[in-house]
RNA sequence: CGCGGGGUGGAGCAGUCUGGAAGCUCGUCGGGCUCAUAACCCGAAGGUCGUAGGUUCAAAUCCUAUCCCCGCAACCA
């Protein structure tokens, strides 16, 4: 295949924290769409993923599971590469942050700057809240006491590295206002100048002192590197970047890279930190960058307690691969979020992929095996109505470039199938069945179905990039080959005289939607929306927890409480500030129900508490326990009273 | 005044930057057809483009105000 040069296009390392649920899984499935289009298109592609595999984060759930953060994160890789090969995706290169030529480079880079002079030691400074752990300057201070929680401060000091830059900003500037299309979508863009930009950039603190899961700054180890420096830097040390001017040929061929996908609340380390760091390394910046949407999944009030979050792997044991693909890539706008849901996955499978596609392959072979024992034979006799079937036809690897060229995959895809559904209307307006009726017309019927089959495996080539599997198997069916790229515009490539398969497989079943609710329901038996359809009764079933002691019980203690008085929380939307009397004591209890109760009405209620949880802060408010609620399926809340009238402090056993 | 996104026929979206006859897919209804996975093709109904003002010959699109949803934010203890 004749290169048109290189094209180095990266998604965002996925932060191990968790597995992976459909959102994160579609950022590698546009990227891979767009890697195999580009390669279609005879474009050397080289396409990296990964994982982001430091920070405090991690360490704490390491902790909290037992094991170290390699341990954990190892687990979580595994999850994340499962989910990426289960997808099809086509990555040349899986990075982990914690790989070893990774550290090394960061540490390199690091120091480099710090040479520079672009990296400086300084420190946050200022009065501090131990309770709220945060720094406050003196203005911030309300009559020498911290802002959000009353408590009172001290003077302290923390040491930290952080990276000039205000140094670069105006170069930045110079260069987003030059490449217009650099930020992808084009809304973002003012989003950057206006929001961080043009107000002046501030000084980005690079490391943490705090905890000690990332790579350790070489010269000064109790720091670690933050987030932005570790993690934006794999796109260029692992295709072979050194800090010390010896970087691989990997590297010079493909820096600088020509997309970064991310995601759209990642945009501003992409499109300001990243190309600063870069210009501090004098290397040249990314040609694009294209902040995704997001996939959220429907109805808006999903998961949280509920755990109804859609995972790649759980819809493709529903579906099948390219199904999921396909929902993913077609359902996915440009700008705005798109939504994801059983309902939805299910009426896209069965009218496009079923109907429109899956039939329209079942069909054309069945015909062709009825009519002429599976031999394609083009005897060229041509109706006008042929002419628009293959302007469309040899048109639309057009269409889907112009539409790539812009990103707009979900477009792209559309196009595609807007093929297919041509199709359908040619064997209408042509109906092979009357034709096969008469033996004069026999030589006509085989063009027609010469057309389909030659259609079809157009359809098919440019269906790869998007549903790989699929395609082959459409071709395997008829019985063709890919076609190349640079001929998807003309007609007549299948051969005349082969033969398609005898035994039609079908590509997409239809699925009925009560039935794959039904199984969802057992998979999740929490679901809410069936509930509220059947229900008279709506019933909650939790997950069991486990079992524990009475002991265990008994030291939680639970006592009624008076609410003497309450307010609203300030900076808060939904937290009430409730005093509450317990025996003789007041006590302050912040709770989030303000959505359910006023303050007003909270006052008198006699209540039961958990008295002996150990305080926190909420909304920077103290809070020495909790109001207990039961909460209804919608998460409506209602607050838990003695059903008689009891004694303030009366304990609840 | 925390940040951000959104409100377009029953559902999911495009169109908004660069004003100029309201569009796509699904669903619904009616018709056609029978090669095929009860599929395919044709047609129809259905929207005062969240609301109220403003600019304009012309507003879904620009301006102002306002309401409502959603996500995030160390806020459901």
């Amino acid at each position: 295949m004749s290169s048109k040069g290189k094209y180095y296009i990266t998604t965002a390392i996925a932060y191990t924290s968790g597995k992976p649920h459909i959102g994160n899984t579609y950022e590698i499935v546009l990227a891979d769409a767009i890697a195999r289009y580009k390669r279609q298109e005879g474009y050397d592609v080289y396409f990296q993923t990964g994982t982001d595999e430091h920070g405090q984060k991690i360490q704490e759930k390491a902790e909290a599971a037992g094991i170290s953060p390699k341990e954990y994160v190892d687990n979580i890789v595994d999850m994340v590469k499962h989910i990426w090969d289960l997808m099809n995706t086509s990555y040349d290169n899986f990075v982990r942050t914690t790989d070893e030529d990774h550290e090394k480079q960061v540490k390199k880079i690091f120091k480099k700057l710090y040479d520079k002079g672009d990296i400086y030691k300084g420190a946050y400074e200022g009065m501090y809240c131990v309770p709220c752990e945060s720094f406050w300057t003196d203005s911030q201070l309300k009559e020498g006491r911290c802002p959000d929680c009353g408590g009172p401060v001290s003077p302290a000091k923390e040491e930290a590295y952080f990276f000039k830059m205000s140094k670069y900003a105006d170069r930045l500037i110079e260069y987003i206002n030059a490449h217009p299309e650099f930020i992808q979508p084009v809304a973002r863009k003012n989003e950057m100048m206006n929001n961080f930009l043009l107000p002046g950039l501030q000084d980005l603190c690079v490391s943490r002192t705090s905890f000690s899961w990332g790579i350790p700054v070489d010269f000064d180890p109790k720091h670690v590197i933050y987030v932005w420096l570790d993690a934006l830097t794999n796109y260029i040390t692992k295709i072979g970047y050194d800090a010390d001017g010896n970087s691989t040929e990997l590297f010079n061929k493909n820096w600088p890279a020509d997309l970064h996908l991310i995601g759209k609340d990642i945009i501003r380390f992409h499109t300001i930190y990243w190309p600063i760091f870069l210009m501090a390394l004098d290397l040249p910046l990314p040609k694009q960058v294209f902040g995704h949407p997001w996939l959220l999944q429907g109805s808006g009030k999903m998961s949280k307690s509920k755990g109804n979050v859609l995972y790649a792997d759980e819809l493709v044991d529903f579906f099948g691969v390219d199904a999921v693909r396909y929902f993913v890539l077609h359902e996915m706008p440009f700008d705005n979020d798109g939504i994801i849901s059983w309902e939805l996955m299910v009426e896209r499978l069965n009218s496009d992929l079923a109907n429109t596609l899956g039939n329209l392959v079942n069909r054309t072979i069945s015909m062709s095996n009825k009519y002429f024992d599976g031999v394609v034979r083009n005897e060229n006799v041509s109706d006008s109505v042929d002419e628009d079937l293959k302007q469309v036809v040899t048109g639309t690897v057009a269409k889907v470039e112009g539409k790539m060229e812009q990103l707009r995959v979900a477009d792209s895809i559309t196009e595609v199938f807007n093929l297919f559904k041509r199709c359908n209307k040619y064997i209408d307006e042509t109906t092979p069945w009357i034709l096969a009726k008469d033996e004069a017309s026999k030589p006509r019927l085989a063009t027609v179905l010469y057309n389909l089959v030659e259609s079809i495996s157009i359809g098919a080539t440019l269906l790869h990039s998007f549903m790989p599997e699929t395609a082959e198997k459409i071709l395997a069916q008829l019985n063709a080959s890919q076609i190349a790229y640079d001929e998807l515009n003309t007609f007549g490539h299948y051969e005349s005289g082969k033969k398609v398969t005898d035994k039609p497989e079908i590509l997409f079943a239809r699925l009925d939607l009560e039935e794959v609710m039904k199984k969802v329901e057992e998979l999740h038996p929490l679901k809410e929306d069936k509930a509220e359809e059947n229900a008279d009764q709506p019933v909650i079933d939790l997950e069991p927890k486990e079992e524990i002691s009475y002991d265990d019980f008994m030291k939680m203690q639970f006592q009624v409480g008076e609410i003497i008085e309450c307010k609203a929380v300030e900076k808060s939307k939904k937290l009430l500030c409730s005093q509450v009397k317990v025996g003789s004591q007041v006590k302050q209890f912040v709770s989030g129900i303000r959505k359910y109760y006023s303050p007003e009405e909270m006052v008198g209620k006699k209540v039961m508490v958990l008295v002996n949880l150990k305080p926190a802060k909420l909304a920077g408010v103290l809070s020495e326990g909790m109001l207990l609620c039961a909460e209804n399926e919608k998460g409506e809340l209602a607050l838990m009273q003695p059903d008689k009238d009891m004694t303030c402090g009366a304990e609840i056993c």
